[in-house]
DNA sequence: CGCGGCTGTCACGCGCGCGTCATGTGCGTG
DNA sequence: CACGCACATGACGCGCGCGTGACAGCCGCG
């Protein structure tokens, strides 16, 4: 993946602490003071999204953001504003001005690499056509279809609704008792070993493409879908 | 372009915000804060796109386009449910709700306008030069007719809008009762496995073609169009 | 008035896929 | 090291969802 971020904010100190973590998570970064300066780094390379103080010396971050809304090159960048909590009451605004998200400080590493992971990912269309994709898996909530390599792959009513809520909440282990809710109707009454089944299903579908270790078994709790 | 819009939502804080930033984006805005509004709003003018919170005083969201398929006048006109959070239960998906699209809230204007491109984008292609193709299948809505390597073939009228509305929505599923809001009217009130048989007969015709595959039974589902 | 085309409903039968059970296997624990 | 528990796996039967042919009503037409 490895996507570029530029980071403008003006306080040296906020700057360099999210510029490293956020390049430790695994995103190439790029930073700057203030608006000017923001616009040099995007003349030098546009980036893949944008973190921007909501106030900035000079230009303030709202019209710094608007600039680059008419701007053909960055029109279609997304935008996480950064907002002071006292500014909170000022969302809505921010919202309106073209950010895709904002997040209030002070805030957790953690949870602005998820964000930015989540809209990386709702613009980048994998979401907004209702796909899921998980290495080189595909599934299309729309056309109850699933692919390995582009190459369709038949599968049952059930073991698809499985696989459909795993790849949506990958990285998590569900109880059998979780899966069932989820994955059931709520209110049949069903065995909770006949999830074991249908992993083993659904393990079997995915053996001859080697994914079959997406779904992965936690002793005493449940199963995990993560590519790992 | 200038579509015309129109947004069904009881909050008026949202209704206004998303008023104006749409507005701002370049599409005409009509506003109604619940259903029977919602069809006043119809009935002056048919917009080119809904937008309906799923949650409605009275009359829910669903329900409105329920009624929307219905009628002649509104089936279509493609329609972006806006739904909470807390609703977006892995079972209710955009599927069920009769949707071409759902956004979640909170959203981003950002991404609701890509979306609604996205959804005008899908539509429109299929009623610009009134002819829909697939492969060696091509349909002409405005003279009604129906051919395969440019040799006519005869068709119902039933299946004929059967085929329109499939050809028009492929890579799809749609349950029983999708296809009843959408190919038949409000009027008459029909079992469900009456699509069954009309299914049958469309396929029926097309199997000389070898095209027969094309219209495919999703099991527990419903059907789908697609040349794979 | 009779005929043909078209529509919606029904009943029947088949086969898929679902859920359960019995048995096999491996991991963790005392 | 051996025991027991938790999970894997294969087999099996039944129910249900779907395909299909038949049929009755409806309408327009000759």
């Amino acid at each position: 993946m490895q996507a570029t971020i530029l980071l403008v904010e003006d306080e040296a100190e906020v700057r360099e602490m999210v510029s490293r973590v956020l390049s430790r998570e695994g995103f190439d970064m790029m930073t700057a003071a203030d608006a000017p300066e923001g616009q040099q780094r995007i003349s030098e390379q546009v980036p893949d999204l944008m973190l921007v103080d909501w106030m900035l010396p000079s230009t303030s971050g709202i019209e710094f953001v608007r600039r680059c809304r008419r701007d053909e090159l960055t029109r279609e960048v997304p935008v996480i504003m950064l907002t002071a909590r006292a500014e909170e009451g000022d969302r809505i605004h921010g919202l309106e001005t073209g950010a895709d998200d904002y997040v209030t400080k002070p805030f957790s590493p953690r949870e602005l690499a998820a964000r930015i992971r989540a809209v990386l990912r709702r613009t980048s269309g994998q979401d907004s056509e209702g796909m899921l994709t998980a290495g080189k898996l595909s599934l299309s909530t729309v056309s109850h279809r699933v692919w390995v390599d582009d190459a369709p792959i038949d599968i049952g009513p059930t073991e698809f609704r499985l696989l459909r809520f795993f790849m949506g909440h990958p990285e998590r282990v569900y109880t059998r008792a979780q899966l069932l809710d989820h994955v059931w109707s709520r209110e049949v009454l069903v065995e909770e070993r006949t999830v074991d089944v249908h992993v083993l299903r659904l393990r079997k579908l995915l053996r001859p493409h080697g994914l079959d270790a997406a779904v992965q078994t936690v002793r005493g709790v449940g199963y995990r879908f993560s590519l790992d």
